[in-house]
DNA sequence: AGGACGATTAACT
DNA sequence: GTTAATCGTCCTC
């Protein structure tokens, strides 16, 4: 656990937090998000990100207002917004903006600096380091998230998942592009990483399935 | 009540 | 490069 001169734990202050999700995905690369779920340690230290806007954005799963699933994501920052997805995979999310405005920002993959030999374990196809926590549903693996942390505080020493140490990176440390893997919203450069970092995934566009309905739906 | 789809991954050719 | 796995969520009927 980080610490002080004092010997308090840190993590990130919930106001710091409280900002548009575009705005603050970058910044939170090179953070320390650190797992202690199921009496393990792991932490891992961001290396790529995407932001989801509470604002107009057709991507986010807040897009279409509350839901029981997204319901931390319109409550206060600081939050871990998890979700399962393909039937099996689960990523996770800093909730971030103002109380009630339903911002995230998915945590795609990281480098893991502590609980290596745990994160090995939770991960046993990783054939390399960097493959531990390289992609947004491998990250939640190494740390062991699942629904049980579900809307965790991150900015509590008391939780399970906590977010330590924003970083600062000089600009052309940074590199941006499309956002992974959606169909919608596909113009806005939202995804965030650091560049050179082993950890961070290649990127893949979005591809829409055809459709198989046998719903008319305008084209012949 | 039914069905399409998915902020993915691993294992293929 | 392709495809199967697998089920919660949400939209449609």
């Amino acid at each position: 656990m980080d610490e002080d001169g004092r010997g308090q734990p840190v993590t990130v202050a919930r106001h710091r937090l409280a900002r548009p999700a575009p705005w603050l995905a970058p910044r939170l690369l090179g953070a320390v998000l650190v797992s202690l779920v199921d009496g393990v340690e792991v932490a891992v230290r961001l290396t790529e990100v995407e932001a989801y806007s509470g604002i107009g954005d057709a991507a986010s799963h807040a897009f279409r207002g509350r839901t029981a699933r997204n319901t931390v994501m319109f409550g206060p920052p600081g939050h871990l917004y998890v979700y399962f997805t393909y039937g099996m995979h689960w990523c996770a999310n800093v909730v971030c903006g103002p109380d009630g405005r339903a911002e995230a920002v998915l945590l795609r993959a990281g480098e893991v600096v502590r609980g290596l030999d745990a994160a090995r374990v939770r991960r046993p196809t990783a054939r390399t380091t960097a493959e531990l926590a390289r992609g947004p549903a491998r990250l939640a693996m190494a740390l062991g998230i699942t629904s049980r942390q579900y809307g965790v505080d991150l900015c509590s020493d008391q939780s399970p998942v906590q977010l330590e140490r924003l970083a600062r990176y000089r600009a052309a440390d940074v590199a941006a592009g499309p956002r992974v893997g959606i169909t919608v919203a596909a113009d806005r450069l939202w995804r965030f990483w650091l560049v050179a970092e082993p950890s961070v995934s290649s990127f893949r566009p979005g591809s829409r399935r055809v459709r198989t309905s046998t719903r008319h739906t305008g084209t012949s």
